[in-house]
DNA sequence: CGTCAGCTTGATTACTTTCAATTGTTGTGG
DNA sequence: CCACAACAATTGAAAGTAATCAAGCTGACG
């Protein structure tokens, strides 16, 4: 219950990319009274694959990711959501059961709204369904050009992507340098779709050719340049 | 131009799937006025990939194809499209340049409704932006489906899955058996992202298992079942 | 009926996974 | 605070899968 009071109100939300920041004033209102704060642990689930999608989620701050379990339970991360960014609403505006699970990946504060509050919104706002509309042409966009990296693409080429995607997703430290995502070898390999001795060798490997710098679960980017070579964009 | 009179009004067009098709009869007329119908012969391009999404398509009749090219040229089928399909909604709505290439496999008809018409149409039509929401979002649900496919999947499941895509998208000729699109080899290959040698081996895998029959350019499906089981289905 | 594109097959090579064994790290309860 | 358990990372060796390379075949079409 105190952990909602930490959240601030719609309408004063410091965030101000997500579709619902676009709001005007009086709809944030509308969900401002309805929505609902919570606060989830590293490893939290906030939503599993085949439920009921009866929320949608708007990241307050915290990091996540979407996987989906392959043959043999072999996990394949294919997106991530960040400070600002609206979760789960796919399901929720086609009327189906969550396409994918969503994993907190370090402690989070994610607002709850209600489906039935999220259409009302829409349906008074056209602007808002052609917001939803770019973000799910942009998610599109992606899958396919990842479904091609993977298809195309040795290994190599899929870890140093997946190392750039991270640095687009999450950022720095404030050095500058350092990764800005705690992030185990496994979960690397899960979004390059390899193995995690793969994905460990190959890491290895940008480490001995000095393009980034291994220390523990730190990873320092030395060599931006040379990693986006590596690549092999198209 | 006579050709385009081949093309029935849409308030009397017999496809009844398309988003467009479930339009009421003004706004149809409104469509009808300024779509134009064109016709395609095998192997021609309807967009390329990169230009400007100036038209959105509807597929009156024929099959095609969406493509994108890889690395070192090699392409990628990520999509089908025929009849009563709706064709490069995506990139208009988005305001941005086609994301992929559309080229015909079999003679075809299509309509092309120019952007800003088609923008008018759903700025006065709530249901219809929901309707392309569904669209996308089922796109969406494809491409990552497909991709967590392509990461962990044999080039043998990938194949049979290949065939069970082209079953579901383009069906069977009335013998109820022979496979109703006429595809060569290497397009297998690059549905299922591989080569096109080791398409021709797996088909020729499925043939002498009698899971399928090869003759010539066509394909006869023995035995579903048993097919649908080799794509090892999650 | 010749030509060109598509199809087929075999042999070799390269890349990645798998398996196995070991070391390192982290979080927890005593 | 230590010790232990559980999890994560690392490395080597072997096995498997699919790509590549090379060559010959087949069939459709002008």
């Amino acid at each position: 219950m105190k952990k909602e009071i930490l959240i601030p109100n719609c309408n004063s939300c410091p965030n101000s990319n997500s579709a619902i920041c676009k709001l005007k004033t009086d709809e944030k209102e509308k969900i401002e009274q309805i929505k609902k704060g919570q606060f989830y642990k590293k490893g939290q689930q906030i939503f599993e694959l085949g439920t009921n999608a009866n929320f949608v989620f708007c990241v307050y701050n915290g990091k996540i990711k979407l996987t989906k379990l392959g043959k043999e339970g072999k996990e394949q991360i294919f997106r991530f959501s960040k400070k600002g960014d609206l979760l789960g609403y796919r399901s929720v505006l086609s009327n189906e059961p969550y396409n994918a699970s969503a994993v907190v990946m370090e402690d989070s504060i994610i607002c709850q709204i209600p489906r039935d509050a999220f259409f009302n919104v829409i349906e008074s706002n056209y602007s808002l369904s052609l917001d939803l509309i770019q973000l799910l042409t942009k998610d599109l966009k992606g899958a396919e050009q990842h479904l091609i990296d993977v298809a195309q693409k040795t290994v190599r080429e899929r870890i140093a992507e997946a190392l750039i995607t991270l640095i687009n997703t999450f950022g720095f430290k404030p050095d500058n340098k350092t990764l800005n995502i705690k992030i185990t070898r496994s979960e690397i390999a899960e979004i390059a779709s390899t193995t995690t001795e793969s994905a460990i060798r190959t890491l290895s490997n940008f480490n001995n050719e000095g393009l980034i710098h291994l220390d523990g679960k730190r990873i320092i980017i030395n060599d931006l340049i040379q990693l986006q070579q590596n690549t092999n964009l198209l």
